[in-house]
DNA sequence: TTGCGTCGAGAACGATCGTTCTCTACCTTA
DNA sequence: TAAGGTAGAGAACGATCGTTCTCGACGCAA
């Protein structure tokens, strides 16, 4: 063990540490988490955490970052294996149904952020908006392709409307319905 | 100043100390929001806080409880002055686009409350679920009413995805957006 | 081998939280 | 008028928070 710590071992650390603290973030709420619980779970010292983030809210923005660049990347490697354009904007939906039915599915972590810190975090805030305007983008662009550009934002709101639901109630079937709305917005095939 | 407090003083400070801790919890988030603060705001002393809620957990399921009365209450009675009953499913995208362009607009408390204390509180969790379940049903009372039963689900997920990204975004245009997209479910007058 | 510098483990700090307690003043009733 | 009980003001309590500091251990350069 050298008493330096490479940069290989700083990397390595770093993304334990944002896996630790993300599960706990998601599951418990970021404020209801402490600094002590992600040390606990991440297993390195407090002193190591703060080396790689100065403050929480560093940590909080890092981790809605890596999770915004591995949500939207699945969404879109799940969205671009369905060859035919419309079929592409349905697949966001049966993408989401997925997601609602993971076990431990607890809504957006952004929206859920947002209203933790919305108010009080600018960064995080900043955080979240970025992570929606990537994501309405996302699905603007789709709904294009399949010749509907009028439907892009309807769609995006339905999508919206489908996570938050299927957080607060539990019940995946949002998704379906979502799904079938979004077929009607894009018209008659 | 009687030194026994009557039943109408006891009315009068919950709706005070309701009213504050509203303020409050809406503008700076539950958890941002000690109960000295909301002692300062209310004018009550602690401890007749404390008589009148046990606990802050009780505070903040009463006012999202009389938050609901309110807010659905205002919803019905502008739907109501509709009189056709297409166009009043409508309205409903009409008064949301009012509520989005109030200064001090944040979105929606429930939503707000549940990624506050959706997973650190029964009560809380309850109270956002009854609401969220009302606001559906009466949502799919219009739409039912306007003769098109499958779209009472779509439209209900386009007002929250409406209010969510209002909230989050700051832009009043997504109550317009969700509104032409409804119409279109409604199907064509 | 001898310092030197950095590490991990965990105590400690100051602030703040929700909640309760103390103490004084005053109204009510006999 | 005297006694009793409840009010308000605010200190106090114990817990917990994010963050920093102490201290002994250890690898590395000289």
């Amino acid at each position: 063990m050298p008493a330096q710590i490479t940069e290989e071992q700083n990397r390595q650390a770093r993304e334990e540490l944002l896996d630790s603290a993300e599960t706990l973030f998601y599951e418990r709420g970021i404020q209801a988490v402490g600094m002590d619980q992600v040390r606990v779970a991440s297993g390195l010292p407090l002193k190591r955490i703060y080396r790689l983030f100065a403050t929480k809210e560093e940590l909080v923005v890092a981790v809605l970052r890596r999770r915004d660049a591995r949500w939207r990347g699945a969404l879109t490697a799940r969205v671009h294996a369905v060859p035919d354009a419309r079929d592409r904007v349905l697949a966001v939906f049966d993408w989401l149904a997925e997601w609602f039915a993971e076990p431990g599915f607890r809504g957006c972590a952004w929206v859920n952020a947002f209203g933790e810190l919305g108010s009080s975090s600018e960064a995080v805030l900043a955080e979240v908006r970025a992570h929606k305007d990537a994501f309405r983008d996302q699905v603007a662009g789709w709904v294009r392709a399949a010749g509907a550009p009028a439907a892009a934002e309807p769609v995006f709101l339905l999508a919206e409307g489908a996570i938050v639901t299927a957080g607060i109630s539990g019940d995946p079937a949002a998704a379906r319905h979502a799904r079938t709305a979004a077929a009607t917005l894009l018209g008659a095939h």
